[in-house]
DNA sequence: AGCCAGGAGATTT
DNA sequence: AAATCTCATGGC
């Protein structure tokens, strides 16, 4: 069958948990849950396609072509690379549970996940307008601002009476204006640095490969950080989820903080220092130490 | 009802 | 530099 696509899986995965982790997360209107599999549209150069993906046995993800009916190789790679980069199946978490399992705060949350990938956000505008749009508003009306963004200006293909839909891209984002966002229920200045930076990525001032050339976090959060709108919070969170650091640790993120504060049974927030201290001995996993801590959220 | 959300930038001390 | 104000809206 030419239509069916396969990505041999590492040993550290569960597809159910990772299913369930996309259940639970507040409505994205980027992908759908059917019959035990996961349906999304997927953007690639040539066109969008939309992907049925599950596993039988954890040793595969089985990768359907749901349409177009044909597509091309060059297609079919970056479907593949999509996926992998959104389960982070590149890593090896074999040395990450060894150290977690035997920690007092993470053993229990990474036995209760166990097989949980970091799911990521392999679209750099995607992971910087969720960023702004969720900057200091709580997770639940956030992904419900990111729908509405999603559903106001992406595009969507209908199958079997169920609408897809791929997050705007930003050469559509960089010719609007804020009136054009009126009904977007968040501040006026979110709304200027999202069409901002989609302007900076159509011409191409922001890419995701000059970011990942700096080839250092701290020189890319120092890149980031100069565009209206980025602060220290967002840039960690495009290192995290969209560029794929393993080793950031979001001491500026408050839901991290209360998680600790929550494992710890602590009467107030850690603070900062305590959180820099915490983190030193998940060194090089702070991505995935962070990840499984908000697990403990919802 | 009122404080707080997986912040950031501007303004004021 | 560091503290404080402002933004915009919903959740609880």
């Amino acid at each position: 069958m030419d239509n069916h696509l396969t990505i041999t899986l590492p040993s550290e995965f569960d597809f159910q948990v990772n299913l369930n982790h996309l259940k639970n997360q507040h409505d994205t209107c980027l992908y759908e849950i059917k019959n035990e599999s996961i349906i999304r549209l997927i953007n690639t150069t040539k066109g969008y396609v939309l992907t049925q993906i599950n596993s039988q046995n954890n040793h595969e993800l089985i990768i359907t072509i749901l349409h177009p009916q044909k597509i091309s190789t060059e297609q079919k790679n970056e479907i593949l690379n999509f996926i992998t980069h959104w389960f982070d199946l590149k890593r090896d978490l074999v040395p990450f549970y060894q150290l977690a399992s035997e920690d007092k705060i993470l053993a229990s949350v990474v036995h209760t996940h166990y097989g949980l990938r970091h799911i990521g956000i392999p679209d750099l505008f995607e992971a910087l307008c969720s960023a702004i749009l969720s900057q200091q508003i709580n997770l639940k009306f956030a992904a419900q601002l990111k729908c509405d963004f999603i559903k106001s200006f992406g595009d969507s293909i209908t199958y079997n009476d169920t609408k897809f839909w791929s997050f705007p891209s930003y050469e559509k984002i960089a010719t609007l204006s804020n009136e054009h966002m009126a009904h977007i229920k968040t501040t006026d200045r979110k709304k200027e640095c999202i069409i901002n930076i989609a302007k900076k990525m159509a011409n191409k001032t922001i890419t995701a490969g000059k970011l990942i050339e700096l080839n250092d976090p701290e020189l890319i959060v120092k890149e980031l950080t100069k565009v209206k709108g980025i602060g220290p919070w967002t840039a960690e969170y495009i290192l995290m989820r969209s560029l794929r650091y393993p080793s950031i640790f979001p001491v500026n993120d408050v839901g991290l903080l209360n998680a600790i504060q929550h494992i710890e049974n602590l009467n107030e927030r850690p603070n900062k220092q305590d959180v820099l201290t915490l983190f030193n001995r998940w060194k090089t996993w702070e991505s995935y130490a962070a990840f499984y801590l908000w697990k403990t959220l919802y």
